[in-house]
DNA sequence: GTCTATATCTTGATAGAC
DNA sequence: GTCTATCAAGATATAGAC
């Protein structure tokens, strides 16, 4: 299988198609069909570019998770304070929540978890890792900083917080009106404040 | 469409298996077949229960909903502090989660809303509701027993441990090992407290 | 790289016998 | 209430022409 940075351009097309399709439905609910119409070829040329869905999805979401580490990393080129630093993560989701109320990619692909390929379910779990490790090291370095209370490990609160803010495009999805992950950040940030 | 109160037996069965089914695979992961082979009857069997899918899945959350209900009554039966009460009902979604990873039945609709009937999308709307009002109201009588810090409004606090709560099974299932939803409510109480 | 055509399977749903 | 048979539509996927 490709690597996602060795991709053509309508290979990308079709990654951004299946990307909010799968972000408003679900893997189990787009087919190549769907992404077919969206990039304007036909079906058996989506094929072309990826063999199976599997393989779609497994770049689909490794190329989700790179963009996601140049997010973490321009956030801490833009922003000297972890307390800053958190708010900025959580406007990462905002943006995408705004977007028509899409979903984290690995949010919904999580929740689905048990019917997907292994291999996308790897990656996904990877997404996870990732922004765990860097959230129990900003929220560290915070506690450290006397920004944040000590009464629970770095870990637990990261934990805490992405699993606040992927639960927070659920809830928003599922209602109508309600608030999205940024005001659901402030409300955690504000709680945990030293 | 029937009211869950008034079914047979064996779409009581039909129901108890399509719930399981779209706690672990979600609506779209799910087919007729599947539940038909569960109850050990075939598929046009189903469709003599429950003509559609949407009517299937409505009287599920109807249904799922109801019993909410009664965790929730039971739970104010059985503790008077309002931070007994919050800490048992995360031990709901605790149980659930720690059979097979089930994800709450509302949290995987929720992500799935835009590809589900409306009348569906309907009732999983209500059921966040419900949840919501409740936790508001535990979360108000906290703080003014001054339990809970009041720096924060008690919905804004509901919408934010909701959310921890539903986007915990999510982390827990695409991740391989992590908390499950109690740890994350226990961290959460543990910043929240006064 | 894209297309038409096609294979194969699964899906939700219906008709009608028992 | 349950079954067999069947349908039309949609799914993933492949073969082979251009």
């Amino acid at each position: 299988m490709k690597h996602f940075s060795e991709i053509s351009p309508m290979a990308e097309r079709i990654i951004d198609a299946a990307q909010g399709l799968i972000q408003q439905q679900g893997y189990n609910g787009f087919s190549y069909d769907d992404v077919a119409k969206i990039v304007g070829i036909k079906k058996p040329s989506i094929h072309h570019h990826f063999a199976k869905k599997e393989d779609l999805v497994c770049v689909l979401v490794q190329r989700y998770t790179h963009q996601f580490r140049g997010e973490l990393l321009s956030i801490e080129g833009q922003h000297a304070s972890p307390m800053d630093r958190l708010a900025a993560y959580a406007a990462v989701f905002e943006q995408t929540f705004n977007r028509d109320k899409r979903l984290c990619v690995c949010g919904m692909l999580g929740a689905e978890s048990d019917s997907l390929p292994e291999s996308a379910a790897d990656e996904v779990a990877l997404f996870f890792k990732l922004n765990l490790d860097w959230l129990s090291r900003m929220i560290g370095d915070a506690q450290t900083a006397g920004l944040i209370k000590s009464n629970c490990a770095a870990e637990s609160l990261a934990q805490a917080y992405l699993s606040a803010l992927e639960g927070a495009m659920v809830l928003g999805r599922g209602m109508r009106t309600v608030q999205g992950p940024a005001d659901i950040a402030q409300t955690f940030l504000s709680t945990v404040s030293a």
